[in-house]
DNA sequence: TAAGTTTTGGAACGAAAATTCCAGAATGTG
DNA sequence: CACATTCTGGAATTTTCGTTCCAAAACTTA
């Protein structure tokens, strides 16, 4: 009944998506995200609304696809050393690699520090993600426990709060590309820390 | 031998650093500062250059001043444990406060995740600061050791690699307000593993 | 007081920002 | 084929950005 659009939503969306996820969203101009997604201004604007609204979705599909959930859930019904490793080494892997592909760090990460305290946030979205992933990490830890893969003194929450932290931690740190061995420290700090530690 | 300043250097860093910490480089523009430090952009061109400059110039205020570099830098020849737990009550006790002041999270951070994989001109300078305070944590440590504070066989300079992550992740974490009992769990395991901690 | 030097305030500039607008192009339906 | 409707491309608009410039002001020294 009309002259269909000549792009396709989800493409533009996941091409936005890493802009935002790159640069951040003040670093990023509509004309980067005309350039980036091939679509021109008035048809953006026409189907987002504005760059608030472009934004808010490239955030919602991040979430959505590729959260840090992902990864803690493939790890389940494994040995937890299996699983830690895994989460670390994903994080090495990718600050480490020089290209910048890991320097983006975790977008939803990024946003809550650039618009946190200035915007109207979606900070309580990620405080509700946060507590996701820690109620999924607090549960591995306390089967783990009963396994006797980590002493039956530990507290998994707190070990679960801990781990979330000083990935996040870690992720920050690749962002000024210290070099793998600096990454490698942490991780191997953390590892230790959990499978290891004394009991706190 | 001609006319003086009407306005206190430090003071106008100050200001700046107050505005910057709290909105970011990008968010912050110069009508802003001009408001905030209540000097001409004329004056401010004329002594710190451009942007970038008054950025840098406020960035190493606090990494002096407000950082965790000022507590390591006061427990010198005091027990390691008090510096550990100073550094971890100033993140936990910033963090908890309710209003604005607790979410501004570290300024260091901060600039970090918005520079630290761009090509803008503070950002080549993150690295150093950040390895500033490395070294001066595993000063720290290795001087610990050799007094019996923590085992002989701990890695000191891998030690501080991580207390430094762990508190950027602790201070990313507090922007999204996750109650004081989450900050102490995290505070907790970290101080544990500095000074219980097994070999790694 | 006069000369010399630096600061000050604010106008002015060019670039880039976000957003709006519209004439023409492209499609489905009658 | 023509009408209605939607999309497209890009020019146009309005702010706001960072930065520059300069005449007037203020102070020190001689």
């Amino acid at each position: 009944m009309a002259r269909p659009r000549e792009f396709d939503y989800d493409d533009v969306i996941d091409s936005a998506m890493d802009l935002f996820w790159q640069k951040g969203f003040c670093a990023t101009s509509i004309q980067d995200l005309v350039e980036a997604t091939g679509v021109n201004r008035g048809s953006l604007y026409s189907v987002f609304g504005d760059k608030d609204g472009l934004f808010t979705a490239a955030l919602r599909r991040y979430v959505e696809r590729d959260g840090i959930g992902r990864i803690i859930a493939e790890g389940e019904d494994g040995p937890l050393d299996a699983t830690l490793n895994g989460i670390i080494d994903l994080v090495v892997d990718a600050g480490s690699k020089p290209g910048g592909a890991g320097k983006r760090g975790c977008f939803l990460t990024n946003t809550v520090v650039e618009l946190g305290n200035t915007s109207a946030a979606p900070s309580t979205q990620l405080g509700e993600l946060l507590v996701t992933v820690e109620n999924m990490l607090t549960e591995r830890f306390d089967e783990a426990r009963t396994r006797g893969e980590i002493g039956g003194d530990r507290d998994p929450r707190a070990l679960a709060r801990f781990v979330i932290a000083s990935i996040q931690g870690m992720r920050v740190m690749a962002k000024v590309d210290p070099g793998r061995q600096v990454l490698e420290d942490i991780g191997r700090q953390i590892r230790t820390h959990v499978l290891h530690g004394a009991r706190a």
